[in-house]
DNA sequence: TCTGGGGTCCTAGGACCC
DNA sequence: TCTGGGGTCCTAGGACCC
């Protein structure tokens, strides 16, 4: 995602002439689907254990099953109830990596830069006249290996590409720049950039913001009042469609590494909370040590019932792959807490130090 | 809509130091 | 001791994204 951080200017590679936002069509489902062909046609929900009747929510809809108002993020006693007829599976995480890898290596085989962005998109640095053709040429290649579909957003930059893939979609090919920006973004609601979402959107029609075009003609000394020094102007940036121009293939090296578990009923016993806890600690702890890299610094997060959420940390007295000393520090932020209400979720994460 | 799991970055207050 | 200003670190929370 966009970061305010995030250089304008420069790149790691040769300057792009264009950058090509590619992204999976209703990956999670495409993928069960290919390997459970009698599947298709018919609507499809993806997500926790596969089982409706337990916590959990939707990784993925097919197209047959978003008919019936299905979404992500759509908790499965809803989507069952939305779409009795529908197909549950148990989300497979290592399945989806493994045809993501490969999905990547097409890409690769272009004369491009590939920025992986998740399972399921890319961005591409592209040095051509013509990035219809790349674009077309990309989706036919992509189905032609893997049999998936795929759809290419054209843009200026990575949030204009991004946004351009929204409107190519399933399976097309469309631009978004500074030339159409105005006619195409201008009228609709804030959170339709990418980076500003629901609470933002709320917030802003509160000021009397509530197009893309106001936000661009918006004041940035009011916006810094009411979003911080860093976010408010940044917001009006992204109004104007700008956005980071930087694509690198360089790998990614991760900040952190978490395990958390929502219980299929919430916990009160301590003694119980604190041997789940150990069995998270324990699978950070072998995370860590297959990061390589020392951890500096542990958090704990607990959600209570019904949904209150807090977290605590601490800064190591020193950085350490050490599973046991991980695990201490883990049970000692815990013991921070107090837990006088039953727990719905629990969680620990590890954070290396910066740089 | 009774709300997963794994991430990133920004904000703001207090501690602490010079 | 009625009380500045700036820098940095630590911590908790919030927003957003896939």
């Amino acid at each position: 995602m966009p970061t305010p951080s995030a250089g304008a200017t420069g790149s790691t590679e040769s300057t792009p002439d264009w950058i090509l936002h590619v992204d999976l069509d209703q990956f999670i489902a495409a993928v069960e689907i290919a390997r459970h062909p009698e599947l298709r046609g018919l609507p499809v929900v993806v997500g926790g254990a596969g089982d409706p009747a337990q916590r959990g929510v939707v990784a993925t809809a097919s197209y047959e099953a978003r008919e019936f108002g299905v979404h992500s993020g759509m908790p499965l006693r809803t989507a069952a109830r939305r779409c009795p007829d529908a197909v549950f599976l148990a989300s497979d995480p290592p399945a989806y990596e493994e045809v993501s890898e490969r999905v990547m290596a097409v890409l690769r085989e272009f004369p491009v830069v590939v920025e992986v962005a998740g399972w399921d998109e890319a961005f591409l640095g592209a040095r051509t006249a013509d990035p219809e053709s790349l674009a077309r040429a990309v989706r036919r290649a992509v189905a032609e290996r893997t049999g998936l579909s795929c759809a290419v957003g054209i843009g200026d930059n990575k949030h204009t590409a991004k946004l351009a893939t929204g409107f190519a979609k399933p399976g097309g090919v469309s631009r978004l720049t500074r030339a159409n920006w105005t006619e195409v973004m201008g009228q609709r609601a804030p959170d339709a950039l990418w980076g500003v979402g629901a609470k933002t959107r709320r917030k802003l029609a509160d000021l009397g913001i509530t197009t893309v075009a106001a936000l661009a003609a918006a004041d940035p000394g009011e916006l810094a009042r009411a979003f911080g020094p860093t976010l408010g102007p940044y917001y009006r940036v992204l109004a104007h469609g700008a956005g980071d121009r930087d694509v690198t293939a360089t790998p990614y090296v991760p900040k952190s590494r978490s395990r958390e578990t929502t219980f299929q009923h919430n916990v009160s016993d301590t003694t119980e909370l604190g041997h789940h806890l150990d069995g998270l600690a324990a699978r950070v702890a072998a995370d860590v040590v297959a990061e390589g890299r020392p951890a500096a610094r542990v958090a704990v997060k607990v959600r209570f019932a019904p949904f209150v959420t807090h977290t605590r940390s601490v800064t190591l007295p020193a950085p350490t792959s050490d599973a046991a000393e991980l695990t201490r520090a883990a049970r000692r932020v815990f013991d921070r807490f107090t837990v006088d209400r039953p727990v719905r979720l629990l969680g620990v994460r590890a954070e290396f130090p910066a740089e």
